[in-house]
DNA sequence: GAAGGCATACCCGGGATCGAATACTCTGAC
DNA sequence: GTCAGAGTATTCGATCCCGGGTATGCCTTC
């Protein structure tokens, strides 16, 4: 029912590790590494404890048994409880069904563009043309490794995804950027202006000039 | 320097605003909401007055004046300091050229897939697909509608990013399906057969399995 | 056999976040 | 002329989040 309980993935993943298993804190945190799942789930350590912590306050999972051994601090050990694996069906169901808007820093950085000149954005975007690449470039490459020697593709489809939206991304940029080279990109003059006349101009007079543009 | 600082875009977005003209910060949400840049920016009002208080404190920017309109309650302009467009300049360029990796609630959806049995998933999916068609449809004539009234494409470049985005979703989130609609996806029988049993097979077993079948 | 480095295991303080509440004003419908 | 509802402007409290710190054991290397 509390919104803002749905809101980190670490908890849905401690929920699923339970569901397999009983488990302490830092096993999860290790079976998700070693899986590589925290490629895809933000994972650290201050947040799984409190995480688990908030679970257990919900009543969702509870400590099973907490085990010391030799002088090595305790561990507390967690089972998934039956509201729990209930929430863990329902809030990945949510999760696949209903996509919801995610705000990521490079749409962000998007709709401020005009804040910068155009020529310096039009370098910029050069890197990240670079950058992206290698990126592909790697995903593909791990992709094809993964498919010799390991899991079926079930298993990953997550980095198929992730390759999926890096390419579109790239191709974006890309056809932004040439747009930008020869000054095709509707607006393009104005920006100049705006940034070559050294100083802000007053929001009014800004409009005025836009609608008037238009070419 | 401190990493936790570049964290949420808001502050950028306020940083950009006050480098056009001073302002207080409810007017810095009105004009974020009339660009609608609220849609690629997260904006609330907590969010926003704590963002500002922060922003003052590292010097970036500074009050000017505090002003009383009748009765109303005191509102604080505010405007930008040198190393506040320093900043801003800094800030941006480091977003649009460096690629960082964004963690979603789909990919993280993804990566645990194999917790609810194959052909709810299939289901879902096919709920996801419905919702995604409308969503790009709704894009696209927004695009349209705002080619023909508005401003020049520069000014909401981030839109057409978005639809790229979910086009790619679209068309990966459909292929899935009907990999898994006629069972052709690699780990189809693993999966069913982990949920048929209905209990929680060993992980040792199960990597057997998986290193067996291959199928 | 001492020392450095890595793995195990967890906890803490404090900033970040966000939904909600507050409190006043203006507009227009009746 | 008054009451409902929308707009103006900010604050608050309760979480949430996370980098870094602690403390121990184990393995290597010289």
């Amino acid at each position: 029912m509390p919104t803002r309980s749905r809101s980190n993935a670490l908890a849905l993943a401690v929920l699923g590790l339970l569901t397999e298993r009983p488990m302490h804190p830092y096993e999860m945190a290790t079976t998700l590494r070693s899986r590589a799942k925290e490629e895809s789930i933000k994972l650290n350590y201050g947040s799984l404890y409190s995480v688990v912590d908030s679970l257990t306050k919900r009543g969702l999972i509870e400590p099973a048994e907490t085990v010391r051994d030799g002088r090595r601090p305790e561990r507390t050990v967690y089972t998934v409880t039956e509201p729990g694996r209930v929430e863990f069906a329902d809030w990945l169901s949510e999760l696949i069904s209903v996509p919801v808007k995610e705000f990521t820093n490079f749409e962000a950085a998007l709709s401020m563009l005009p804040g910068l000149p155009p020529d310096v954005v039009a370098d910029l975007l050069r890197l990240r043309v670079h950058r992206l690449t290698s990126e592909v470039d790697a995903g593909e490459s791990a992709l094809r490794r993964s498919d010799g020697d390991g899991l079926p593709r079930l298993f990953s489809i997550e980095f198929e995804y992730r390759l999926t939206l890096a390419r579109a991304e790239l191709a974006f940029v890309t056809t932004l950027l040439s747009e930008l080279d020869d000054g095709r990109l509707e607006g393009y003059q104005i920006w100049r202006t705006i940034h070559e006349s050294g100083e802000s101009i007053p929001d009014a007079e800004l409009i005025a000039r836009l609608k008037a543009d238009r070419t």
